[in-house]
DNA sequence: ATGTCCCCACCTTGGGGA
């Protein structure tokens, strides 16, 4: 089972690059970010012509996420990550595919630091990680994937130099995830690719792209329950190299859920 | 400070956000 988080910038604008990943890679889930259309605006037609059911939560201009599972409906579970009722923002969907439990989420940039914006960011990591806590020992498999924002060490980016008052290498963001992995969840990528510079992110300033000065900051973190079924993981790199890309490529892993553990049975003496 | 690309509105340019 391949599950993938893919930031697209733009649902209306990326909608060809989107379906064109879907037909070539055909991930059983695919998260989406950063749709930046309202409801109104989700392509829900063309992606069920693709074979993908989905969930989806928009907003005007900005935010918005989808969840998209190939040949089902993705089964709700929350629209919004708890603790602040008053939060309008578009980052967070919750689903049920096929036993498994998905989270998708888009924490927020975070710039200018300081200020509001990084105080919201921080704000929104405690509430993920209090919720990310109910779910670490969940006897259900449950990933949380997404753009986090995040570049967790200086080994995640092609050179630091340039990025150090950013939000997404602030000591209190680096804080944050290393917090969330405390309590159990396992870094696919990372875990996969414990030696390598892996990026997933490139913006669109100078040339990055074409140098490969990278960022690895969308995230696939497996609960205790679905640690044991990981078994690849990987960066789509050749969508970021279409035309008009969005600036993130699509972040997958690769389960083998025959390897989730069955409830221990009681034991005979 | 800058670079580029997205979306929307004081709507075909400019501003905010990333």
């Amino acid at each position: 089972m391949k599950i993938a988080t893919f930031n697209v910038n733009g649902i209306k604008t990326r909608l060809a690059h989107l379906l064109r990943w879907l037909e070539r890679e055909q991930p059983d889930v695919a998260c989406l970010q950063e749709l930046k259309a309202l409801d109104e605006g989700f392509p829900e037609r063309e992606l069920r012509d693709a074979g993908y059911g989905a969930l989806w939560k928009g907003q005007r201009s900005w935010n918005g996420v989808a969840i998209l599972a190939r040949g089902t409906d993705p089964l709700e579970i929350r629209r919004e990550l708890p603790g602040d009722a008053a939060d309008e923002q578009s980052r967070y969907l919750e689903a049920a595919v096929n036993g498994l439990v998905v989270g998708c989420l888009y924490l927020p940039n975070g710039n200018p630091q300081p200020g509001p914006k990084f105080d919201y960011k921080l704000a929104w990591f405690e509430r993920l990680i209090a919720h990310a806590a109910t779910l670490v020992d969940s006897p259900h498999p449950v990933i949380l994937c997404g753009d986090y924002n995040v570049v967790p060490t200086d080994f995640d980016i092609y050179n630091p130099r340039s990025w150090r008052k950013d939000a997404l290498l602030q000591p209190e963001t680096r804080d944050c995830y290393a917090r969330l992995l405390a309590q159990g969840w396992t870094d696919s990528l990372r875990h996969v690719h414990p030696d390598e510079a892996v990026f997933t992110f490139w913006d669109y300033f100078r040339q990055h792209w074409e140098h490969n000065s990278g960022l690895r900051i969308d995230h696939l973190l497996l609960n205790r329950k679905l640690a044991p079924s990981l078994k690849a993981a990987g960066v789509d790199r050749w969508v970021r190299g279409e035309q008009k890309a969005s600036d993130h490529a699509p972040t997958w892993v690769e389960l083998d859920l025959d390897r989730l553990t069955a409830p221990s049975p009681k034991r005979k003496i």
